[in-house]
DNA sequence: ACAACTCATCAAATTATGTTGATCCAAACA
DNA sequence: TGTTTGGATCAACATAATTTGATGAGTTGT
């Protein structure tokens, strides 16, 4: 698969991961589909906070939504995390170019 | 490789990368080692502000440094870099199980 | 229509991060 | 020794991210 996130897609992304609450939310999803108010439960925080976190989550790509009666149910979307893989391989690759030292 | 990150030595690495003064140290860097204040002549940043976000590069291992006289060295440890793409994949295969939507 | 429920959003308060300018320390050089 | 240079660090300020509590909009059930 190709690269096909921008430098700035990449940081939203990078720091979307960056958040022990959001990290918490990505494991609880990775037990599969969850509605707001059953990860509410499981995570142990309130609506709000636990709504700002889904958004930040789902505005950089990593979270989908679903809308059905009154809940919404949110999923996680791993290609979000395949094309960050991919952005990092290819910022490594950039860095590991054999560069000189500079001579002292 | 075998993944030897923390979730919270992720984060920390994570959080540097997610910066925009910082991945441009990161490529000025990419072109080989260099002092800080070649860097600080390259990125047109003052210095101090330099030296913070080198710290905070240095502190999650994406950089090491070498003292030489009077200057300081700071190089890449493109490493780092593979570590966070294993804890990634990790975390990709972990989000990857084939998880049952909600049945409504 | 009304009440209860799910969830998003907003403003205010809090906390974390980044920036600036000053100061300090060590190395080099006159 | 006195002076300059490279770089780290500190305190004060500025900005950005997070949390809280309140409100509102849509949905379901009575």
């Amino acid at each position: 698969m190709q690269n096909t996130l921008t430098t700035e897609q990449s940081r939203q992304t990078l720091k979307a991961l960056a958040d022990p609450t959001r990290l918490d939310v990505i494991h609880a999803l990775a037990e599969g589909e969850r509605c707001v108010c059953d990860l509410t439960a499981d995570l142990g925080i309130t609506q709000s906070r636990l709504s700002f976190h889904l958004r930040v989550l789902r505005d950089c790509g990593l979270l989908a939504d679903r809308h059905s009666g009154r809940w919404t149910y949110y999923r996680l979307q791993p290609d979000a995390l395949s094309a960050l893989e991919d952005w990092l391989a290819a910022l490594r690759q950039h860095c590991s170019r054999s560069a000189p030292l500079c001579s002292d």
